[in-house]
DNA sequence: CGGTATCCACTTAGATACTG
DNA sequence: CAGTATCTAAGTGGATACCG
């Protein structure tokens, strides 16, 4: 399997962990429109549930695939979870849907110029999840040994 | 409120788009374990969930917070989810509980070093939510219109 | 092929009550 | 104060069957 690209220079050092704190230092006390802190804070969890980042992955490596071939790279989707995880994204604009109304049908999709810029942004989490797989898995038996 | 810092100098913009299709133009096929590979996606998505979204924001703009504060801070979380979540992101490295055995007892949370880069790292996801939720609105009103 | 519709087992999370 | 325990309503996703 490929994970979503991470050879754009971007790495993440001890020096990183200096520049979060310096980030948290600041203060930014700006007001936000309700119902657009909403809409962000929906896209920040909403948009990282377990088959959107595979499909995003999927389409990222993939470019673009027919419902068929999505359904065998995501490995244990169910076709429901694939329509409607697909048609969310085509809803939110992510994700474009090209139908060619042929017999039997054909259908492909690929990320829209959205949804590639969201890949692009969401590279630094892959990144972070690659380098720190081992931390967690450490911290996880630690805490499972002491806590009994 | 006050969303994660980015004012970090990373910025999305159009050039970011032709960055993004250079990224997927190569193909990295690299051996990497199941179990891990199960982790860095579990990583992926578990640690996205909407609870620990909000958070690991907290935490990131407030530094310290006490368990009562924490609830205060982040609005609609009951006291079941709070302790749930804070009790999975301890489990995985992501933050410090500092009890002081005090009558009442006080605890205190915090984001540890790894807690702090995964924010560092999903920096960039929240500059692109906030760059992005109109195109979003918009993607979503067009998609409403057409399909009805 | 690429869906939709229905049913159902399972999970989840809020409310409430209680505690060291 | 900072939890734990229990109950329950609602949500979620898999399996299955059917369709244009």
């Amino acid at each position: 399997m490929v994970f979503m690209q991470f050879s754009t220079g971007i790495k993440y050092s001890e020096s990183d962990l200096e520049k979060a704190k310096t980030y948290r230092a600041k203060d930014y006390p700006e007001y936000v429109d309700p119902a657009i802190e909403a809409l962000v804070r929906e896209m920040m969890s909403g948009f990282a549930d377990k088959w959107t980042v595979e499909i995003l992955d999927a389409l990222w490596d993939a470019g673009t695939l027919r419902f068929s071939k999505l359904a065998r790279r995501v490995s244990g989707i169910s076709q429901k979870m694939l329509t409607q995880t697909l048609r969310r994204m085509e809803r939110d604009g992510l994700v474009v849907r090209d139908l060619y109304p042929e017999v039997p049908p054909k259908v492909e999709y690929s990320l829209s110029p959205l949804g590639l810029t969201r890949g692009a942004a969401f590279c630094n989490v892959w990144v972070w999840a690659l380098e720190n797989h081992e931390a967690v898995a450490v911290a996880r038996s630690h805490f499972d040994a002491n806590r009994r």
